[in-house]
DNA sequence: GCTGGCAGTCGGTAACATCGAGTGCCAGCT
DNA sequence: AGCTGGCACTCGATGTTACCGACTGCCAGC
């Protein structure tokens, strides 16, 4: 849509308002690299880009800064997604060479990796258990009428419910509904956990079999509110300078729904990046997200994020992302 | 130390200075209940207070705002811990009545709900599992060479580890020795897991069982990064005017280890209230924490905090505090 | 059609006066 | 002896003014 010359000059605003934060004149742009214009000509065409709806005046005498739509064109011209920078590279192989141990662990510690990369706050959500097998089904009595159903995946993910039982029942009939159930059990799709099961003839046992059956059906998780990963929420504190967004954003953060929602939403759409009003959030209009989704043995599992202002470097934000998210899947499917 | 009428100064200046976080003038002072002299005896009085370090003076023509030491006294001579607002009181009490589920959803919105009543920040950490008896050990194979050992322990918590196992075995030893550890470990104490076992006779399981023995014992709870409820962080944000501190306690609060260290070390020195540097670290200078232990079947087990800034409503935070430790105590008693 | 030049705008900064909240101190009252 | 009213003084906050400089928009000329 943009001529070449008003595509090099937003370019040249979008860059360097990224790194100085500050509303860029047209001598600036005019002395940027890709622009061989003087600052007479940037004037006019910056007057044209503010008209047009890519650039905005805090003030008659200050300079332009990039508003929403102007975000947008740049991200869509990045081109290639760009490679990361030496030390990046180096850092994100050397945390998946030595990532081992719990996923939740590994979760954790990958959005503080997204962190430390891009110097905003990094969103990590696992890939949704319904799709995976269940490895392992125990019930374990805890009182004469309440048992803990713990559901290992094959994923290595472990759910665990509590179970108000119909009756109260001796541990012998726990422990054999536990054994029925995992015979019945292990192997199905957490999504997919049958209404009715065998019975054993037992109505007590079929009563506690009957009870778990519900509340693993009722605790499919697409419908629950699943778990996310932040790292470097800090973060958030230097990325805005109004007190009050920087509480807005934080209380996003802190509503794992919302986070969930918000990265899938954004995923789903086909975006990389969600823009200020894009995200469909009032609360981060001055923020922006970059995502990915991942896959594990070529599915699309989860997806990760970085959340920052929406004055972030997106080239190595969207870099950094698409590392992470490319070796995360890759680690995954390792397993 | 203090004769009657300092400290009824001293206190007229806290409470209104928790209210306006402005600093107090004499007239202000002199109006205030408590304070039947003029305000220029409140001047003299105050700056005798202010040479004994109880108060500080931002500037020559200013009020005086309370130290550390001056908060200190304070907290010191409140006396009666102080009832809830019935308000608040009817906000706890419902809290735990419909409080169900989970034992993590039950601390994670622990933690919201003191962060509700306070208008700070909610933190809870859960007892320790170290003292609680293993209520049942399960492992279940993932891949040819790892296994995942699932721990549920008497309270309801679920632990679980990764093991590498120390070589490849079939789907059936692993079984057998779940088996086996879980005939060998209920009933112990998380926290005492015993180096040797019975064998099995067979070399297998007793490889498989040997290292998840060993993983047990190297992750016995006191030693491992206790997981942390942290509930209202955004709270921070309007806790502090300067950017930096706000960022600095949110670091804090990202650090699990750190946050359970701080409490446990407060409530481990006899305090209520941590203020300042009372806390131990720097980076709180400018903030307070009001905590307390709770008891399960007698015993001290976790504690809970909120986390403010130093001039924060101490008589308040002190009585939620004080009131949420006593119930969940009592709640998780219950079972 | 680009560019240098120029008048004009307006935020930011500095210098300065003013205001007022608050202090310290002192003389006088009880 | 101790409290208090009074008073001079301090100093941040607020407002005014002037000025600077970074920009802009526009225009005439190359």
């Amino acid at each position: 849509m943009l001529d070449d010359r008003k595509a090099s000059i937003l370019r040249a605003v979008v860059q360097e308002y990224i790194e100085t934060a500050q509303p860029v004149g047209s001598g600036r742009v005019s002395a940027a690299p890709g622009v061989d214009v003087s600052s007479a000509t940037v004037r006019n065409e910056m007057a044209v880009l503010e008209n047009e709806g890519y650039l905005a005046q805090p003030h008659t005498s200050a300079g332009r800064i990039p508003t929403e739509k102007g975000y947008r064109y740049f991200v869509d011209t990045i081109g290639a997604p760009g490679a990361l920078r030496g030390e990046q590279a180096k850092q994100v192989k050397a945390f998946f060479a030595r990532a081992h141990g719990e996923l939740e662990e590994m979760f954790e510690s990958t959005s503080r990796l997204l962190s430390g990369l891009t110097a905003w706050t990094g969103v990590v959500v696992p890939p949704s258990a319904a799709d995976v097998a269940i490895r392992s089904v125990q019930v374990v009595g805890l009182a004469p009428s309440t048992a803990l159903v713990v559901t290992v995946l094959a994923d290595a993910m472990v759910e665990k419910h509590s179970v108000e039982l119909p009756a109260d029942v001796g541990d012998d009939v726990v422990a054999r509904a536990s054994l029925h159930l995992a015979a019945q059990l292990t192997g199905t799709m957490r999504g997919a956990v049958p209404a009715d099961v065998a019975t054993t003839g037992d109505a007590d046992t079929d009563g506690v079999v009957g009870a778990v059956i519900e509340v693993l059906r009722r605790t499919t998780p697409a419908d629950t509110a699943e778990e996310v990963f932040v790292g470097g929420a800090s973060r958030v504190a230097s990325a805005f300078d109004a007190v009050e967004t920087v509480q807005q954003v934080l209380s996003v953060l802190e509503e794992q729904l919302v986070v969930v929602t918000l990265l899938r939403d954004v995923v789903d759409r086909g975006l990389q990046v969600a823009i200020g009003t894009e995200t469909g959030m009032e609360t981060l209009a001055d923020a922006a997200l970059v995502v990915a989704p991942y896959t594990v043995d070529g599915e699309r599992a989860g997806s990760i994020g970085v959340l920052g202002p929406a004055r972030m470097n997106y080239p190595e934000a969207m870099a950094a992302v698409a590392a992470v998210s490319r070796r995360l899947g890759h680690h995954l499917t390792e397993g």
